[in-house]
DNA sequence: GTCTATACCAAGATAGAC
DNA sequence: GTCTATCTTGGTATAGAC
């Protein structure tokens, strides 16, 4: 119905889809529990989006628009490469914090579903800014050349800030509770990750006098 | 039918499952598709086990006896600092290349039916034996007092050694996609990448006059 | 555009013959 | 223990009234 405060059903219907299907990954996600978040009934899916695959692709679509979003926020790469390093890091931090759920989501998804999803991404990253991570090998290179850092791999280099940096998001939790982490003292371990990446990774690099 | 070359109904249907379920998800699997793996009828499925959650848990348990084989696998802590960290890691490179397809399962897994699977993670780990990372602990505290590394708190670094191992493992096919890098390229960015690791972050923690 | 009712089907589970 | 046939449930999808 009507109501005022609405907010468009079709807007509604899909951001209760995101919601539920982040959550849930395709298979598990039911078309009844999509209308009930949204306060609309099952038929009104149908009647906006033909089928649940469509409503699916939709809601990848969005993912893909949110996650890709955060990651090409911008870089400045003439920084010195210590610097680049930080404020890179910092960023994607930053961004899979903001980014929430949804790459949880996708690690998920890409191993259950990844014929339908494969695809999909490959297509979507068409369309998308791919120059940054050519961007980031060719600044890798100049500061092995300028001897800012020693001689490394941009792709492993690359890999490994992005391993640090997502898998203790996804992981994290996990892992505190396997090892027993009081409470207190995870909060600590969490807040002191960023500051411990960037110190990481740049003690593995950094140029030194032999 | 009692075949000749029989290895027990029930085994097959277990190994039929795991290789299903560990594949597409508890809620991917079909109960049919992990009948006709195993080459028996529907019916034997709950005749053995009751029902797919059963059936399910049966798996889980098997997944992780699988997993947690590898991980406590030995490592002599008595070695100096270095050498531990290169064994730890090629051992922990290793049991992740043999574990297959588990850790992607698990990642998978851990999101979309946590509510389940957290606490039969819980109640496993109750019973494994959960020394190694209390180990690794007071190893690392001794280390960072003889000044073999510098100061780094141990639950970042064990967190690091395992996000540059796992993250590689599940996420690189992906990446390298993502990347166009080309197959041959693949190849030797694979190969290199236990080597990689160990000097990344030995070079990361290492200590250094100064 | 939104609802109710219902068709349709796939998947888990059971009964009962052999 | 193993099969066939069948029941039951629940989920997607559609028809049709309002």
């Amino acid at each position: 119905m009507s109501g005022g405060l609405d907010k468009g059903t079709e807007k509604q219907i899909l951001d209760a889809a995101y919601k539920v299907i982040i959550q849930k990954g395709k298979q598990g996600a039911r078309m009844q529990e999509i209308a009930d978040v949204a306060g609309v009934n099952k038929a009104l899916l149908h009647y906006y989006f033909r089928s649940k695959d469509k409503l699916y692709e939709a809601v990848l679509q969005n993912a893909l628009t949110e996650i890709f979003k955060h990651v090409t926020s911008n870089v400045d790469f003439s920084l010195p490469f210590k610097d680049l390093l930080a404020s890179f890091i910092r960023n994607h931090i930053h961004a899979i914090r903001e980014g929430g759920d949804i790459l949880k989501f996708f690690l998920s998804e890409v191993w259950t579903n990844k014929d339908e999803l494969v695809p999909k991404l490959r297509e979507f990253l068409q369309t998308a800014d791919g120059s940054l991570p050519k961007l980031f090998q060719a600044r890798v290179k100049k500061a092995v050349k300028d001897r800012e850092i020693r001689n490394v791999e941009p792709f492993h280099l690359l890999m490994n800030v992005i391993s640090l940096d997502v898998f203790f998001h996804i992981v994290g939790p996990l892992f505190f509770m396997m090892m027993n982490v009081p409470k207190l003292y995870q909060k600590k371990l969490e807040s002191d990750r960023t500051d411990q990446v960037i110190e990481f990774v740049w003690e593995a690099v950094r140029y030194r006098e032999r």
